[in-house]
RNA sequence: GGCCCGGUAGCUCAGCUGGAUAGAGCACCAGCCUUCUAAGCUGGGGGUCAUUGGUUCGAAUCCAAUCCGGGUCACCA
């Protein structure tokens, strides 16, 4: 209990607390409200460690803002314990917090595990991620997609809140069925088995085949001097796939063993890719089971009145009063459309798991689908509607444009993870760095940084931001990389190895640890950084934004590096600096172990 | 055209609930390995924060307009 408070108040939190209370004891008859104070991180080139504004007081309590800072200064370093002095500069109050605090801050928190971490609490959320179609293999923008929303619920579970992975899967409609046709026109019975590769590749090359028919065959048809609309409508191989939609539709046999057949084919891939990117589900959706789902919610909008009928039968929703359009909901022929079953599946999950909230990962190519979504929802009166939210992710492109599966312009997900191991493999070995490893070590070790980089690549942008990929530049592995975080951890591994300690010693190591050197400016601006990282997480976590991690993680390592550069561990100065250090570079490994994890990077000891 | 999102160094991006001289990485230049891992560290050059106006003691950050780029507005999913 004494360390989740300990969490909470942070030392900006304190600062303000003591801000205020000096404030109101200063100036009784002001009327302050704590969002006008403001501290920030003190610059570099100024003393101190952090800075209170000063000009927001300024027409409120009438006086110049460096004689307010004086009154303030003199106050809180008499009546609190927190500060050694401050500075005045120009309108800021820049304070020094005492070395011991943070000693004490050290020895209090170095080993812990838990640090950052939030109590448990009982909201109950899902994030939706992956959900591919089952008619081709993953690509690169599925791994955006895919690292989001691990790490988002990774990130949310490490807030507190019980987290349900969960994954829709498009296992139905037309785009499987092309897949089928040209399966049976031209595969001559191939199996992954017998074709030697993933399942979801081998239905990928018949989408792709597919497609590369159905080019030829309108061009023919043009030829016979039909139009493009006609023509694309009346291509042979287009018109069986459609009649195989229907005769699935409609429950036949054959059809559906075939559905069935190449479906688990893509599954055993996915399952393969799902594995080794490292991700998992605990509720796995098919809309082969949901698609017909919505159609009673529509039916009840059509009682209630909030949708209604046009003359053929369809059934409407008027959004214009929200500034949106008309939204078709049911076709005249009563069969559902796209966002009819997403009604239907929303209602599914929040009944299966009481949810709290509903996070779809969804590109923001279907920002407004999800708009609609929500909108609908509510005005249904349905309680599902409150907690959705839509993650919203910008595509990742290619310097040529949008990736195009059907056009086969996509950087396979699998072979971007092999590209990217076997970087990792030729940079170590260009390196150097592969003796005292077994065969099977070193595979793990290329893995862990092939891996590593790959996600940190695709995480460290903001989210909502696009992301361009120029395949022919390979991802780097120096500057503002996992594998920068990766080597700062494994450099404090062969520290805590050479002095023969575990990566989390227990307090005996430092009983007789006792402050009485100043704390230096590389030491002191990494221990700083990391009494930031409950306010890093869980700013992720209210964000939506693992990129913060990113940037908090490469940060620490940073000023690690630094401060490794400059001090010496094992040969500190005396028994005392090697004890301070040593608590510093455990608690940075940790922390930096602890972030990593929540983003699927794993850190290696050695590299 | 309506609605939504973006525009910061040559490139990729932080910073955006307003605070000090706008920061990283890559690339480029110059240094640093008899000392805990040089996948590292130190220093340097490089900016009209798209433009214009407004609010403010103070604007990359907030507001408005404009320009540029993207998305979307299907009885597709």
């Amino acid at each position: 209990m004494r360390k989740i408070l300990a969490y909470i108040m942070t030392i900006v939190t304190q600062i303000k607390l003591a801000t205020e209370e000096a404030i109101q004891h200063l100036f009784p008859e002001t009327d302050l409200k704590s969002a006008t104070i403001t501290i920030n991180q003190t610059k570099p080139e100024f003393k101190g460690d952090y800075t209170v504004v000063l000009f927001p007081f300024v027409k409120l309590l009438k006086q110049k803002p460096d004689a307010i800072g004086k009154t303030l200064g003199d106050y809180l370093l008499e009546k609190t314990n927190l500060f050694s002095e401050y500075g005045i500069v120009s309108g800021f109050l820049n304070l020094s917090i005492k070395d011991e605090y943070w000693a004490k801050f050290l020895v209090n928190h170095y080993n812990d595990t838990q640090y950052g971490l939030k109590a448990k609490e009982d909201v109950r959320v899902m994030v939706e991620y992956s959900s591919p179609n089952t008619n081709k293999p993953l690509h690169f923008g599925h791994l955006r997609n895919i690292f989001l929303g691990f790490a988002m619920a990774e990130i949310l579970k490490a807030n507190g809140k019980q987290v349900v992975k969960g994954n829709l899967i498009n296992d139905r409609g037309i785009h499987i069925c092309k897949s089928m046709v040209a399966w049976m026109r031209y595969a001559d019975g191939a199996t992954p088995e017998k074709r030697g590769i993933k399942g979801d590749h081998l239905v990928g090359d018949y989408y792709v085949k597919f497609n590369d028919v159905y080019k030829a065959e309108i061009a023919e048809l043009k030829e016979k001097g039909i139009d493009e609309a006609q023509a694309e409508k009346e291509a042979p191989i287009m018109k069986e796939a459609q009649a195989l939609l229907r005769q699935w539709e409609a429950g036949d046999k054959g059809v559906r063993d075939l559905w069935q057949m190449m479906n688990s084919w893509v599954y055993e891939g996915f399952d393969k890719s799902y594995k080794r990117l490292g991700v998992d589900f605990d509720k796995v959706y098919h809309e082969s089971d949901t698609y017909l789902l919505g159609k009673t919610i529509v039916e009840e909008g059509l009682q209630k009145g909030v949708l209604f009928n046009k003359e053929d039968g369809s059934v409407w929703v008027d959004l214009t009063a929200d500034g949106l359009d008309q939204k078709l909901l049911l076709r005249g022929d009563g069969t559902s459309v796209y966002i009819t079953q997403d009604l239907g599946t929303a209602k599914l999950k929040y009944e299966d798991y009481k949810l709290d909230q509903s996070i779809y990962v969804i590109a923001d190519e279907q920002n407004y689908h999800m708009q609609v979504l929500k909108l609908i929802l509510k005005k249904l009166g349905e309680p599902c509607a409150d907690g959705i939210y839509h993650l919203s992710y910008g595509m990742v492109e290619l310097p040529t444009g949008r990736m195009k599966s059907r056009e086969g312009t996509v950087v396979d997900a699998d072979d971007m993870m092999d590209e990217m191991i076997n970087l990792a493999q030729q940079q170590t070995e260009e390196a150097g760095k592969t003796e005292g490893y077994t065969a099977e070590e070193l595979k793990h070790l290329y893995e862990t940084i092939g891996m590593g980089a790959l996600k940190f690549y695709l995480l460290r942008v903001d989210p909502k931001k696009k992301m361009i990929f120029n395949p022919q530049e390979s991802i780097d592995l120096h500057g503002f990389t996992a594998t920068f975080i990766q080597y700062a951890h494994a450099r404090i591994c062969s520290i805590l190895r050479k002095e023969n300690l575990p990566l989390l010693p227990d307090n005996r190591h430092f009983q007789s640890f006792r402050l009485s050197l100043p704390i230096a400016t590389a030491e002191k601006n990494l221990v700083l950084a990391l009494e930031q990282y409950p306010f890093i997480l869980e700013g992720s976590a209210i964000e939506y934004n693992p990129s913060s991690l990113c940037n908090y993680s490469f940060l620490v390592a940073q000023l690690f590096n630094t401060f490794y550069d400059e001090h010496s561990i094992a040969k500190a100065e005396n028994e005392e600096k090697k004890q301070l250090r040593l608590m510093m570079i455990v608690m940075t490994a940790e922390v930096l172990r602890n972030a990593m994890h929540l983003l699927g990077i794993r850190l290696p000891e050695k590299m």
